[in-house]
DNA sequence: CTAAAATCGTCATACGTATGACGAATAGGC
DNA sequence: GCCTATTCGTCATACGTATGACGATTTTAG
């Protein structure tokens, strides 16, 4: 308890926090592909859009925005974007008509084809700081991180996808809870 | 070529690329802080910059941005934010001019020595889904991974503090260049 | 079948973060 | 001592991201 904190110790232990090189190395990740997607124009919260978008068929902005750990607000915004982009169809869903069914435009389809190349540029030079051990065991970290705080909020994580429906944790009714407050809760709060 | 995709394959690539899962891990990691640190409404930026000026006694926002591998921009706003909190002083640098010092009020100080233990909880429950090589393996990677990166933007990162002196990479006279562009611009444009 | 609960998308608001441009001030070369 | 290049802080703008609230709709309990 005495204060030992004799500050022999340069750098602040701010740069010892796991929150800080995570920030850090999101900051470092989003740098490097927008860089490499630059002749593109797309983030990497559009590029995972659309490359949902296209895998998912029709979709729901919801089903979209669980798909990749967005929250729906957020998700809108990026859909908003991409609509006004035209790389994004959004009809309403006969169905059930809360919901818009997106789609990628023909445009998006190209735009989407056409950044193959530069997308796989990024994520290897996102790897290339580690041997190819090191770069498994980065991602195999990663997600144990994620896993572990994958959690209750208005952004559930994708469990698994079955045949072509998104199934998201806490969805399913069967066990009900036993699945709820895993270890913190995550809602992300201000 | 062919477009062999059958979707045999249920999930998209998305999920194995670096950069998805640190959005994610930023994501969690900011969640877990706000929680923690909710009683006294600090967010991890505003933490590491209370943390900071705590350090550097009188400090300019410049040296405050790089120290925390900001944007001066960036540190502009959080700075407004935490002055307007009655938290960090800002006084004009009698020495240059176009500075500004800025140092903790005693509410900044007693702010911050207040959250110490909520903060080290948050970086524990952080750890938590590690075992304790895990959690130094992380980190090691974690650090790995921005030590490639950090390299030439707006917020060039602190490498070390020599004294009481914040020294920024490149900016020393003596080798001039030659840490330059060490591998990807990270410049972040848009 | 009806009333309550859950779901979907949106809005307002707030913070984090960056770029590009700009004015004020300082530092360096000559 | 100047003129120029650099540095510092700010602004406008843009995107990412979340919360809380709300209306429209669908689902579910009785």
């Amino acid at each position: 308890m005495a204060k030992s904190n004799r500050n022999a110790h340069p750098l602040p232990e701010i740069y010892d926090r796991p929150g800080f090189q995570i920030r850090r190395a999101h900051q470092n990740s989003v740098s490097v592909f927008l860089e490499t997607l630059k002749p593109f124009d797309l983030t990497p919260t559009q590029f995972g859009a659309l490359t949902m978008v296209s895998r998912w068929g029709p979709v729901s902005q919801i089903d979209l925005a669980r798909s990749l750990g967005f929250d729906r607000s957020t998700t809108a915004l990026v859909v908003r974007l991409l609509v006004g982009r035209r790389l994004i169809a959004r009809m309403a869903d006969p169905k059930d008509r809360r919901k818009f069914a997106l789609t990628l435009t023909p445009a998006g389809r190209k735009l989407l084809e056409g950044c193959r190349t530069a997308a796989e540029q990024a994520r290897l030079a996102l790897l290339a700081p580690f041997s190819k051990a090191e770069a498994a065991e980065f991602l195999r970290l990663l997600r144990r991180f994620n896993a572990a705080f994958d959690g209750v909020s208005r952004a559930p994580p994708v469990v698994q996808a079955t045949a072509g429906e998104l199934v998201a944790k806490g969805k399913n009714k069967p066990t009900g809870k036993a699945i709820k407050t895993r270890l913190v809760n995550n809602k992300t709060s201000r």
